[in-house]
DNA sequence: AAACGCCATACTGGATGCAATCAGTCCACT
DNA sequence: AGTGGACTGATTGCATCCAGTATGGCGTTT
């Protein structure tokens, strides 16, 4: 996986930790809602429970988790409000991000984005297409010197994983080939060096991927039962 | 002080001492690129360093503090581009927060909301010209059901918080009357409900302080020993 | 005299152990 | 039978202690 870590420089226990267990909530082994055991996960990766506070401090700053004084640690569930609200945040800094990343959109990274979009349409497996996208929109974010705007967007697209593996599985073909029609257009406008309109794209694509799940509200229990 | 807390929910002792570190930071009783010790910390709010740790865990990932594996912790310092980057953000996302908080913005704060912004144009005390600035535009923000939008720009207001100081006290009084023409102006336009002006006033008044910021270079400093 | 390497010190990172708090269960009582 | 309250098990929160690592100063060497 990709892009999974927005800013660790320190590969200390308590950062591994997080790390992984980040990546066990994005790949759906740790569910929303799902009781995280300080304990389980110390003897799971091999350390005392410490680290691993330090590591739970860390991911619920990220959205990842809601800790409870005294109680205990969830992975943080969203209600459709809350996903919805996340989307539209994207849309406002992701076009930002992109017209920072232009001048690092070459020739070669064009090529790289075209073969992801096409390789995106090809596949059939529901992670395959999850990562692919990941790492198609993460290609066009080249910006380096960006200071917060990469990792806040890293963060967004971590909290709304599950929700997003859960609509993706219910796509029909048409909007799956509105999605994929997305993609190629932005590979365009790139390749173009039409940086406003690739900007007016990528809006459009989370919007629509917004609107979309906003239809879908089945995918998100409505009553949680830790949920404040 | 107000709204300078994100989202925590527990009271005790890694919470209080993180809210407390918060303030100091924000207070400016501790300078960006200052050290900090987490004994020391340890000993002034009377725990081990345990908390203490788990508190700059989370101010780390505020962006309010600097983690080194090993070696220790400092009060972030921006490079004048990533304060810019910070603004640019918010251009984008408080316009965002402040149509959501539409709903919320009846007589009596709009009532507030003039009283600060008149408050503000009498203050001549730093200190106390920054609090209520603070207050005027989170006055604004009161979007209560959303999750990320208003944690996500309190953070980038605090992040950004010691420049903003360093910012204000240079600021002449050409500056400081288009500034508060802005707040006024953002007043009428929701006295009027026109929320499409409001938002514009909004990102234009981030935008002029930023162009500002940017025309004084000299209030961040350019070499900092351990930045990365 | 300058540069390199070694050593002492101070601080951070982590493990263990104990106190405090919460949840779930059982029992008494209405 | 339903509700309220106390108890117990489990789990979190924190303090103390120990190990590991970086920094700064000193001495040595070229």
């Amino acid at each position: 996986m990709a892009e999974v870590t927005p800013a660790t420089r320190d590969g200390s226990a308590s950062a591994r930790i997080a790390e992984a267990v980040r990546r066990a909530i994005l790949s759906g082994e740790h569910q929303p809602g799902e009781r995280i055991v300080q304990e389980e996960l110390a003897e799971r990766y091999g350390g005392s429970r410490i680290p691993v506070r330090e590591a739970l401090r860390q991911l619920e700053s990220e959205g990842l988790v809601r800790l409870v004084a005294n109680t205990g640690a969830w992975v943080q569930s969203l209600t459709m409000a809350q996903c919805s609200e996340v989307y539209q945040t994207r849309e406002r800094l992701e076009p930002l991000l992109l017209r920072h990343s232009a001048e690092h959109l070459t020739d070669e990274v064009i090529h790289t984005l075209h073969g992801l979009a096409q390789k995106m349409e090809a596949s059939d497996d529901l992670e395959e297409f999850l990562e692919l996208d990941r790492q198609f929109h993460f290609a066009t974010y080249r910006a380096e010197g960006t200071y917060v705007l990469r990792d806040l967007v890293t963060r967004l697209w971590n909290t709304t994983q599950p929700y997003r593996r859960a609509y993706t599985g219910l796509v029909d073909q048409e909007h799956m080939r509105i999605f994929h029609d997305d993609h190629h257009m932005l590979v365009s406008a790139l390749r173009d060096g039409d940086m406003k309109l690739a900007e007016q794209i990528v809006a459009i694509h989370i919007r629509r991927t917004r609107v979309n799940l906003e239809r879908h509200p089945e995918i998100f229990p409505d009553t949680d039962p830790h949920q404040e």
